[in-house]
DNA sequence: TTTAGGG
DNA sequence: CCCTAAA
């Protein structure tokens, strides 16, 4: 049918018959490889069925093959693209629409676009509006790809970095592939018996995916960027069950590359051809972990999100469950679920409905509800959304899809990871609450860590330190909260490793307080610059931008276009404790029952107040200081808390009190990372790590031994060695209490430091240059010749 | 980017 | 812990 579409289309346009042809016999092309996809996928199906390790292995070159034809599939889709632009430039009409599809401004975008390299199509396909279900697809069948991929990463030590695999605000979803090729989401059972697989046979993968198999899937970087596991998320990954890690990676929603309606043609004819059908609505009710079901269940994130770790990725697969049991903020919003499916714009070419349906207002979800900004996001007209997303995020915006826009929107407003850093003004005196931030710290009275080691608390908890301000929503208050806190700044920024503040700096932020208006306008870099103004709502100052929205003035947050910086770690902590309420955070908890517009901008005044600043701060902090520890790279990811830091193997008591103190605020505060005890599980491990992969293997040892100690640095873990070493070799004097201990410091035992004096015998490096010369000494002459001096930190003979 | 080493 | 140089 393509082909008779193309016809008519050429006869149209005076096509040549040599570029029809071409068109068709690509089109051929492109249909033989996805039959033989669907074969495969039957097949991997199938192997993935009969649960048979050797089938299982088998899926891999399975997939590779999958992977490759979809690779081809893109690149000759890309080649279409091209020079279908090319005959549609060249025979200049206005007419084209309504062959292709209905929506004539669609079809314009899809031909300016076509004009894409091959490799923006493929991410394009990746981006924006697609249809869900091929999303789904993809991610899944590339996934599903990877996932081996990663278990032998695992199993093999491969050096992934594991600073990329944290960064990935990415939620994945569990879905199982039907034989139909559909895919049903995962059940809990299959969830458990996923985790179980990974501990079973984690090691049992043995064949290794060519990475470059999936680099084309990655926006740039490492190849498996959006794949990499840590030990939490790998329990998900490992899945000989049709069990596939459903990821939204936003490495694949590089703003940049946008190109929706091009993929549309590509996505659509996918559709139809993969016959991959979203998953029964029946089901997608019935099933809380439906979530995925809907068209972008998770809120696309822009480049600026993803690439400062804005999201606690370490946490994905407790992310996921978490989001799994909240459908409701995607789903239950008629967000797509039972948005039809566009089928290919080729055979569909009558269809007159735009893409996505009117978005029902409602959207009231069970328990909670939802914001009133939300509401009326949804009564807004798509020019009045991209408009405000434009307003938001100060960028345009082509996405025609209403549901995705608001999403968008919202998570641009919600989104606590682009607190402000330094620049942020927090007028009132912020109660400090204690210990919440920092559950992490091996300290903390009991009551403190018990509340953060447990379930999630109540908000409740959070707004602690607004215990009389009913107006606080948790978001708000833990941004008060933080904002006030001399310890989110230098832990945030340690964890940044950016440069402290100089002199210069800090004087210039105290002008931007002062000028905040002025400066503020002339730091922002917005090509549309709208009326950027500070508003002070009572307590802090915010950014706001004023946008006119169907005919009234509305205010947005101004979100800077500068990337926003990664939040610090205590804000994952929260908002792992508060996960439920990632999207409610926003909710006025005023009073959400009227649905007015001062209502949202108030709201919205709050949230972007937050955000705001810290985008066109950080860009000046790093360029003036050519800040030479890139922000944009996937760092290591310190936010998440990893489970064993609170055992601390009962060696905690000795650091409460040091770690925990809240100091007043002053700037030789501010600037240095708050002193974090290092409890003995840390400290066995790093012996541990050292053990393994020798001394000096720093990055090593924190990629794959200390995983799960996030917000140790490798740095952190060399200077632990050294002072490790200190502690056991320049303990001449011997002291009192059987072991080194300073006033404050954890007791190391003398074990451990006996390990340590081991170690830094046996596996501490040797100088390259006296490996060298040694290198050259026949082995014998060790034997004949005795005796080095032993120096500690060297290797002794 | 990672490591080593001084502060 | 921070900061840098060097590799």
């Amino acid at each position: 049918m393509e082909g008779d579409v193309f016809s008519g289309f050429g006869e149209r346009h005076n096509m040549d018959g040599k570029l029809l042809q071409s068109f068709q016999k690509s089109f051929v092309d492109v249909q033989d490889i996805l039959d033989q996809n669907r074969l495969l996928i039957n097949e991997i199906n199938q192997n993935h069925e009969s649960k048979q390790p050797d089938n299982l292995g088998r899926n891999v070159g399975l997939i590779k093959e999958l992977n490759n034809n979809i690779r081809r599939v893109a690149s000759l889709y890309g080649d279409l693209s091209h020079s279908f632009a090319r005959s549609m430039d060249a025979s200049s009409e206005g007419e084209s629409s309504g062959t292709l599809k209905s929506d004539g401004k669609a079809n314009q975008k899809r031909f300016r676009s076509a004009s894409l390299s091959g490799e923006n199509f493929e991410l394009g396909i990746f981006s924006g509006k697609l249809s869900d279900t091929l999303v789904t697809v993809f991610s899944a069948v590339f996934d599903y790809g990877e996932m081996f991929q990663d278990a032998v990463a695992h199993t093999s030590g491969a050096s992934l970095s594991s600073e990329n695999q944290i960064e990935n605000p990415v939620v994945y979803k569990l879905v199982r592939v039907a034989q139909d090729g559909r895919l049903v989401p995962a059940t809990d059972e299959e969830m458990l018996e996923v985790k179980d697989l990974v501990e079973n046979n984690e090691n049992d993968m043995s064949v290794v995916p060519d990475p470059g198999q999936y680099e084309y899937i990655t926006n740039e970087g490492s190849p498996s960027q959006f794949l990499q596991l840590d030990s939490l998320e790998g329990s998900v990954t490992i899945t000989p069950k049709h069990i596939i890690r459903f990821p939204y990676p936003t490495q694949l929603l590089n703003p940049g590359l946008f190109q929706s309606e091009t993929a549309e043609a590509y996505t659509d004819n996918l559709n139809s051809r993969l016959e991959v059908c979203p998953p029964p609505l029946e089901l997608l009710q019935s099933k809380e972990e439906l979530v995925y079901g809907s068209q972008m269940p998770f809120p696309l994130l822009d480049t600026n999100y993803h690439s400062s770790n804005e999201l606690p990725g370490d946490e994905e697969f407790v992310l996921s469950e978490v989001l799994l049991q909240e459908p409701v903020c995607f789903s239950s919003d008629g967000c797509g679920i039972d948005q039809p499916m566009d089928v290919s714009p080729y055979s569909n070419a009558a269809g007159g409905s735009p893409k996505a349906p009117a978005v029902s207002t409602t959207a009231s979800s069970p328990g909670a509800s939802r914001d009133t900004e939300e509401i009326c996001l949804g009564n807004l007209s798509i020019k009045a959304l991209q408009d405000t997303f434009r307003a938001t995020f100060g960028r345009e915006t082509t996405c025609k899809d209403k549901l995705w826009l608001q999403r968008k929107i919202k998570m641009g407003r919600v989104n606590p990871c682009v607190i402000p850093t330094t620049s942020q003004t927090v007028n009132d005196n912020k109660l400090i609450l204690g210990g919440q931030d920092n559950c992490n710290d091996t300290s903390v009275d009991e009551g403190r860590a018990s509340n953060c080691k447990g379930t999630p608390s109540s908000p409740n908890d959070f707004v602690k330190g607004h215990p009389n301000d009913f107006e606080y929503s948790p978001v708000e208050a833990f941004v008060d909260h933080y904002s006030g806190n001399e310890d989110f700044e230098g832990e945030y920024r340690s964890a940044k490793r950016v440069r402290k503040a100089t002199r210069r700096y800090i004087e210039e932020i105290s002008k931007v307080d002062d000028e905040k208006q002025e400066s503020k306008e002339s730091l922002i870099p917005s090509k549309d610059e709208r009326s950027i103004s500070t508003v002070s709502s009572g307590r802090r100052v915010v950014v706001t931008r004023m946008v006119s929205l169907g005919g009234s003035i509305i205010q947005v947050p101004y979100v800077s276009h500068v990337r926003r910086s990664r939040p610090r770690e205590n804000i994952m902590a929260l908002g792992e404790f508060h996960s439920k309420s990632w999207e409610v955070k926003a909710m006025p908890e005023e009073s959400n029952l009227s649905v007015s517009q001062s209502q949202l901008n108030s709201d919205v005044k709050r949230v972007s107040g937050v955000k705001s600043v810290s985008g066109p701060d950080q860009k000046k902090l790093t360029t003036h200081r050519q800040s030479y520890k890139d922000h944009s790279k996937p760092e290591v990811d310190e936010d998440i808390m990893e489970p064993e830091y609170m055992d601390s193997s009962g060696d905690s008591s000795d650091d409460s009190s040091y770690n925990r103190v809240d100091r007043p605020v002053t700037q030789s505060a501010m600037r240095r990372k708050h002193h974090r005890a290092w409890c003995l599980s840390e400290v066995k491990n790093l012996v541990e790590g050292v053990s393994k992969y020798g001394v000096g293997k720093w990055s090593v040892i924190k990629r794959l031994s200390y995983s799960s100690f996030p917000h140790r640095t490798p740095v952190d873990l060399k200077d632990k060695w050294r002072n490790l070493l200190k502690a056991c070799f320049a303990r001449a004097p011997l002291n009192k209490m059987g072991s080194m201990r300073k006033y404050g410091s954890m007791a190391i035992p003398s074990e451990v430091l006996s390990e340590v004096r081991e170690l830094a015998q046996k596996k501490s490096h040797v100088s390259p240059a006296r490996k060298a010369r040694m290198a050259l000494i026949p082995k014998v002459a060790f034997v004949v010749k005795p005796a080095y001096k032993p120096v500690y930190g060297t290797t002794v003979f």
